[in-house]
DNA sequence: TAATATATGGTCATTCTGACTATAAGTAAA
DNA sequence: TTTACTTATAGTCAGAATGACCATATATTA
């Protein structure tokens, strides 16, 4: 009744591959790594790999983010398995997509070992990907456009001080659209989401705006009951 | 550069499993087969089974679905693949769920070769099924919770032509909610989803109401663009 | 001191919501 | 044939939310 293959060789059948955003001066942008060896060298991907007979799949996720990117501790979860029987070359396999949001200034992008590169695009500027890679991301953009208004999760994006503004500015990237100053701040207060930290923004070269948190046990109530985002 | 196995056969490490569910009498069902054979044989599951190299995951999914209940040309979407690396016995299984919406009157249960059974039960008292598949139902029932309310899908649920009290009773189903009777139409008066049908119900022992059936091209629409049910 | 950039707060007509009430149109029981 | 009962369908109304504005405050830089 035991698995009959060592726990730390992988599973020939099923990847992993991340579509990681970020957000920094207004732009949301997609990590990508530039892969080092195998059949696609020099190109770029989604960062990803194999997953192992002895761990999860989301563990594997997590693993192979921090190993490609130095990225860890951050929101991720499954997107979808892409199954197409032909989407990869020499074999048969499926890979597991996972999404992840991260406050790009937080981390310091580390190419991993299979990796001769990382590096931040702006998700509409992003070049032709291995596989069926572009299609990933595309998925993946438009689950986070839909995401995004009915759970707070972007958030997730932002430094844990945060202007108004910078709020503003991640929905209407993601949303890719205009967003009324005055009613989605009026919007922002009734949500009770957000906790003044009495803290104001500093080196600006205009009057500082206040910084703000936001209430985790809001989020959770949020999350569970589900949210309307219409702006 | 050829895939070295032949494409009936299976991969070993990949299942699918599908959440269906049902609507009938003001009742969420599940649909549930009883194993013929295997290592679980009389317990019963969700629906389900193995994925060849020659298929893609969708298309392994509507296969399995059809040759284990007779169930064909629904609405079957994928939820999340489940990879915990103790889930299954004997080998390390990742399992792709997936869930569906059917009308449970236009359809009859044909057990399949590997069936030995297959029935429906109420969401609320479902048994005890094996492996995690009471977890994927879980899953499965939370998603379709949120999904409603964002997306007009629950129709698939539904007969081609139904009255707005069997609309009503499906999302106070669904939602574990009683909702007002004439705020719900007025609602749904809006969306612009409806076409009344012109044709009264038939056979009830009281005033018939008159009956509707859902505009495809709307609905396209709020799918892409989102809609918000909160009712 | 003026120009300008952003912050922050407020107005107001319109629409939406939630809780109710009222009437209509059938069947079934008395 | 009248009455009871069931569901259909329409309407009311106060309060909340929305979208498009406007006004003022506070900071830096020319």
């Amino acid at each position: 009744m035991e698995n009959p293959v060592h726990p730390d060789s992988i599973i020939e059948a099923l990847s992993i591959d991340c579509v990681i955003f970020g957000f920094k001066d207004g732009r949301l942008d997609i990590l990508l790594v530039k892969h080092a060896e195998g059949i696609s060298a020099g190109k770029w991907a989604l960062p990803g790999g194999w997953i192992t007979y002895g761990e999860s799949v989301d563990d594997a996720a997590k693993r192979l983010l921090k190993s490609l990117t130095g990225i860890s501790d951050i929101y991720l979860e499954q997107l979808k398995a892409f199954g197409d029987p032909n989407r990869f070359p020499l074999k048969r396999v499926v890979t597991v997509a996972y999404y992840a949001l991260v406050n790009e200034e937080s981390y310091s992008l580390i190419p991993g070992f299979t990796a001769s590169d990382a590096q931040w695009f702006n998700v509409h500027e992003v070049p032709e990907l291995i596989y069926d890679h572009n299609q990933i991301l595309e998925f993946g953009y438009n689950h986070l456009k839909h995401k995004v208004r009915h759970e707070p999760i972007g958030f997730n994006l932002l430094p844990a001080k945060f202007t108004l503004l910078q709020l503003q500015e991640l929905y209407e990237a993601i949303l890719e659209t205009r967003l009324d100053k005055s009613n989605f701040r009026r919007k922002l207060g009734k949500m009770k989401l957000l906790i003044n930290c009495k803290e104001k923004q500093k080196d600006v070269s205009h009057r500082a705006a206040a910084l703000f948190k936001f209430d985790k046990r809001i989020y959770v109530t949020l999350r569970r009951n589900g949210m309307v985002f219409e702006l």
